[in-house]
DNA sequence: TGGAATATTCGAGTTATGCCGAATTTGTCA
DNA sequence: TGACAAATTCGGCATAACTCGAATATTCCA
C-alpha cells in the first residue's frame, strides 16, 4: 500500500521522474540514481537525504549511495549548510558533463582503432579500422565543438 | 588450462579485443558481446559462430546470443552464405550506428526536458530545463551534422 | 569535550545477468 | 520428404548488483 500522506510530488512528476529514468537506465545508472536525477531536476532548491528518501520511497542509505554516485558522475553537486550538518543535493549546472564521457569514450575508441591498424594483416581490415578511426574522431570532435560554443554563449548571457 | 592448439588469435590481437571490451563494458554492452565486436574488428572476413566459439574460448551458445545482440545494435551483420546453413557475422559498415543510439538519447532527453517545463512551479528551474534542453539538442545536432557530411563523403569516395 | 543530528559503511537477503550444455528448432540438400 | 548440420532456445547454476536496516563514523553546537 502506497504511503499518500507525505506526498510532495505530483503525479506528472513522478511519471517525468520515471521517464527519465527509463532513459538513462540503459546507459548504466542505478535505477535509484537515475530516478534521484529526475527527483533533483525537478527540484526548485537542493534537497535533502530525507526528503529524497520520503518523496522517493527508498530507504536513506540507498538515498545516500545514489547520490554520491550521481556526484562522482559529476551530474550532481552537495551544497554543505553553513552551520548545520545536513547535506543538500542539486543537479550541477555544467550539464555539459553528461557528454563529456561520450567524448572521452569516443577519443580512446578512436585511439585505439588506429593503433590496431599494426597488428591486422590484411590491408582491407586495416582501411576499415582506419575509416571507422576518422569517424568518430570527427564526430567527437564537433560534439566538442559544439559544447565549447555552447560554454562561451552561456558565459555572455 | 588453455587450449593453445587451435589458437587463431595473437597475444596482440587479443590485447585489443580486451581493450575494445573494457571500452564497451561501461556503456552496457555484455563482456561477450563486447570482446565479439573487438574479435570482428579484426577479421579479415565474416566469421562463423564456431570459429569465434573457438578463438573466443566461449560457448557456441553464448557466441550465438552476443552476435544476435550485436546484431540488434546494428554493430554487426549477418551474412548467409548461399547454399549453406552456416551464418557468417561482419562488423556493420555503418559504423555511425554507434553514435545513433547516443543520438536518440539526446533527442528523447531534450524532448523530456522541455516537456517537463510545463509541471515545475519554479521559474528558475523552469529555465534550467530549457537551457539544458537546448544544449543537448544543440550537441546533437552537431554530431548529425557531422555523421551526414561523413556519410556524403564516404558515398563520392 | 559530550551529545545529538546526520551521513556513511557493513552484512545479509533478494533480484537480475550471463554463461553453459542439453534439447529443440530451423534450414539445406539428396 | 528424410536426414543431417547448424543455429537457437531452455533450464540451471554461478556471480554480480541493488536495496535495506543496523551499526558506525562524522559534524556541529552547547
Amino acid at each position: 500500500m502506497p504511503n499518500l500522506s507525505n506526498m510532495n510530488i505530483t503525479e506528472v512528476q513522478r511519471r517525468f521522474i520515471e521517464e527519465i529514468a527509463e532513459l538513462f537506465v540503459p546507459w548504466g545508472v542505478p535505477q535509484t540514481a537515475a530516478r534521484l536525477y529526475g527527483y533533483l531536476l525537478l527540484c526548485p532548491e537542493a534537497a535533502s537525504l530525507d526528503s529524497i528518501a520520503v518523496d522517493l520511497e527508498i530507504s536513506k542509505s540507498s538515498a545516500s549511495v545514489a547520490a554520491r554516485l550521481l556526484e562522482r558522475y559529476t551530474l550532481v553537486r552537495r551544497r554543505s549548510v553553513r552551520g548545520s550538518k545536513r547535506i543538500l543535493y542539486e543537479v550541477s549546472d555544467q550539464y555539459d558533463e553528461i557528454l563529456a564521457g561520450q567524448n572521452r569514450m569516443l577519443l580512446s575508441l578512436s585511439d585505439l582503432l588506429r593503433g590496431a591498424e599494426e597488428i591486422v594483416p590484411a590491408a582491407a581490415t586495416r582501411q576499415r579500422l582506419e575509416d571507422m578511426a576518422d569517424f568518430y574522431d570527427t564526430a567527437r570532435r564537433a560534439m566538442d565543438e559544439a559544447r565549447r560554443k555552447w560554454s562561451k554563449s552561456k558565459k555572455i548571457r
